[in-house]
DNA sequence: TGAAATGTTGGGGCG
DNA sequence: ACGCCCCAACATTTC
């Protein structure tokens, strides 16, 4: 009988994976492992390496309530996948494919290593709906502009495949010195902040499961009209379980379909697609602007500016009221995360990779292509960028989504006190009426850190400068 | 998946 | 009845 390894990557899932069901079938033995690479670069964040210890924890239980193990280990993923290759005996290692340029790497490295050992090996396409290099515009180039992309990639999407069952797994009866637990990995540092930000999610595959249904079954129909509004549980939260692959693309589009309200849902996750694909084609963007005439913007230097903001004390609620949301719970609503990145990048004019740093240090969700898209398009050097000029305003901002200041009561207790129509903009108030809601501005909560409307201006100046 | 400045329109108050 | 002004509401343009 033949053995297999499976290589788990960011596919942390039995059902609909493509790798995992190759590898097991005609019923070949299974060793399924993880590897760690600490030298691997933009190394997870705190937030992502809690999640990553839950879900493999999660997926432990599984694979072992099917009698199968799971073999955990830190190093070089090319040398232990050998290692590990000739202990076992096996003819074969399966994964599904990355499309970060270590990640893509690591593949390659993988595959000519084991391919001169005459072990197989081979890769799927199993976190994407559509591998990059499927879907060119007409000049056979990579997409530049969503839009564009979206109306190509909408015609391939039905009619995709099924996604596949989960395989039945044989066991592999041996041992692998080295290897461990999940706790082998060290992941955890025993922060009791790591405890109290899980309890908000369910990794695993299970609780991405729960995620899903709850968005076919209660907000899905108001998908397209309540997903701006931060107040609300109108998001479906799958960022994180998607990224680390607890449940695939395809298994959302089959549960949900394209029509409808779950268009508009798809829409979303085709941005994620767009990312990918961007990172494959541009994959110096992790750091570089996509338009090179960003090179030469002058961004400030400001490290007690950054701090402020990292802390969520910038003084502007919504801005202070997401940064609070994303320290407590590893994530931070779309719409706000694109106020308070806009307050980072245009008000402050600190570089958007500092933004970007941090909400890799600190969001369970933290993705390269995503993040990268995300950041580059609210700096306005990136593809289908807002111009630089759109500068949100914060308080019209919040008064428009969050109308009655309910997500700023949520996360900034101290201003809960607070009239709906101040809630926003708690300076406005006299110092006797901010007193009688238990609000001393610079001492209970600060004072805007900077003028709104000076840093407006500002930085339309800083852009004037860059186009001459 | 902006906001502010500027322009246009049309209803109503009023002499 | 008419012109004038005000201004809200909406549209366009500019940054």
């Amino acid at each position: 009988m033949k053995t297999h390894i499976h290589w788990f990557r960011n596919d942390l899932r039995l059902a609909d994976n493509p790798a995992l069901s190759e590898a097991a079938r005609a019923g070949a033995k299974v060793v399924c492992v993880y590897i760690l690479s600490p030298e691997a670069p933009w190394a997870m964040g705190g937030a992502s390496k809690a999640w990553l210890h839950a879900s493999l924890s999660a997926l432990a239980k599984e694979l072992s309530d099917r009698g199968v193990k799971l073999f955990c280990g830190i190093g070089d993923p090319v040398r232990l996948l050998q290692k590990i290759s000739e202990k076992v005996k096996a003819s074969a290692v399966y994964w599904n494919r990355s499309y970060e340029p270590y990640g893509i790497e690591l593949g390659n490295k993988v595959k000519t290593t084991l391919r001169d050992k005459g072990i197989e090996c081979h890769s799927f396409s199993g976190n994407l709906l559509l591998e990059p290099w499927q879907l060119k515009n007409g000049s056979g180039e990579p997409y530049r502009v969503f839009t564009p992309y979206w109306k190509a990639a909408k015609k391939i999407y039905v009619e995709l495949e099924p996604p596949l069952r989960r395989p039945s797994l044989e066991s592999y009866a041996g041992e692998l010195p080295g290897f461990g637990a999940v706790e082998a990995l060290k992941l955890l540092t025993g922060h009791p902040w790591e405890k109290k930000m899980l309890q908000y999610w369910e990794p695993g595959e299970n609780g991405a499961k729960k995620r899903l249904t709850k968005l076919t079954e209660s907000f899905l129909k108001a998908y397209p009209t309540q997903r701006d509004l931060p107040e609300l549980e109108g998001t479906s939260c799958l960022s994180p379980h998607l990224h680390f692959g607890e449940i695939s693309p395809k298994q959302i589009l089959s549960a949900i379909g394209l029509k409808g309200a779950a268009e508009s849902f798809i829409r979303q996750v085709a941005w994620r697609e767009f990312g990918h694909s961007l990172l494959y084609y541009f994959p110096e963007t992790t750091s570089e602007p996509l338009n090179p005439q960003f090179k030469n913007f002058s961004w400030k230097a400001d490290s007690k500016a950054l701090e402020k903001w990292k802390k969520g004390m910038t003084g502007y609620p919504i801005v202070d009221a997401g940064m609070r949301e994303l320290w407590e719970t590893g994530w931070m609503h779309n719409r706000v995360r694109m106020i308070a990145a806009s307050f980072l990048v245009k008000d402050l004019l600190v570089h958007w990779r500092e933004g970007a740093a941090w909400f890799w240090e600190t969001l369970v969700d933290a993705d390269l292509a995503n993040n990268t898209l995300g950041w580059q398009w609210v700096a306005g050097c990136g593809a289908d960028a807002a111009p630089f000029f759109r500068i949100f305003n914060p308080m019209l901002q919040g008064k428009k989504f969050d109308p009655d200041g309910n997500y700023v009561r949520t996360w900034l207790p101290e201003l809960s006190k607070l009239p709906n129509k101040a809630i926003h903009e708690p300076w406005t108030l006299s110092a006797e009426e901010l007193r009688a809601c238990g609000v001393e501005l610079g001492k209970t909560y600060p004072k805007p850190m900077l003028d709104h409307g000076m840093a407006r201006d500002r930085a339309l100046e800083h852009y004037q400068a860059l186009k001459s």
